[in-house]
DNA sequence: TACAGTAGGTTCCTAGAGGAAAGTGACCTC
DNA sequence: GAGGTCACTTTCCTCTAGGAACCTACTGTA
């Protein structure tokens, strides 16, 4: 490893952190899994497959995930409203990502279990 | 992550939810990514290198990781005390988690700043 | 004597996320 | 005319992660 300048060690960013923050922030996750697993779905059907969420959280998170390009929304001027979501195909771009997430935990999740009990039984 | 029991299964199947929560919570990333970058380090040197973390919430993701088996900490009792952070080979195991999300950084995330200035602009 | 380095611990406090519940407006059903 | 549907919006409130500042014991150094 290469000697550094104390100016280059605080300029190390992660570079990670902007994915993270755009896909991994409370609830995103969730709802691009229903829109995958169930297709285009309207605001009620999504609040119904996620049981603990408000619709002012739903709402919110809705919004920013069409801000950010990974859903889109369809609006009809129906009495009474409907609005559908789907994914976009930026967000389907995401998919390789999440299946490489469900097989390291089917793969190590188990670890991280005992080393929980390890350390809480020490 | 306390209501996500066998009852919400069924109607809230998103499996990388616990993966989610162990790796993607605040500052774990960046504290692997300087673990991974720069080998064995000391508190003093993490904290150098973020340079916005604070102590108590240093103390409290490393003592989260080594709970959860991914940081391995090792304790000289010396004068002045000297401790290491290191990686551990489950945390390893996360490093094409952390490729993947890189590749799909360098080659999608600048079609999330487009979305934003197309949202923003209408 | 004074201070810096070491790995944190402790206390206090605030900003902000997020939950609960009620409201909205236009229509349809009973 | 009371209530339901839909997609939210608004208001109020709580909880907690996290920041700031200070403290610990011990020694080497100026």
């Amino acid at each position: 490893m290469a000697e550094r300048t104390i100016a280059s060690q605080s300029l190390d960013p992660c570079p990670i952190n902007p994915v993270v923050d755009l896909v991994f922030s409370r609830w995103t996750t969730p709802i691009l899994w229903v829109l995958r697993h169930h297709g285009r779905q309207r605001f009620n059907q999504i609040e119904r497959r996620l049981p603990t969420i408000s619709p002012k959280v739903l709402t919110q998170r809705l919004r920013q995930l069409e801000r950010d390009g990974l859903v889109a929304r369809t609006y009809y001027a129906e009495i009474p409203p409907r609005v559908e979501y789907e994914m976009t195909e930026l967000a389907l771009s995401l998919v390789p990502v999440f299946e490489t997430l469900v097989d390291w935990s089917e793969a190590h999740l188990h670890k991280v279990e005992q080393a929980r009990r390890a350390y809480d039984s020490a």
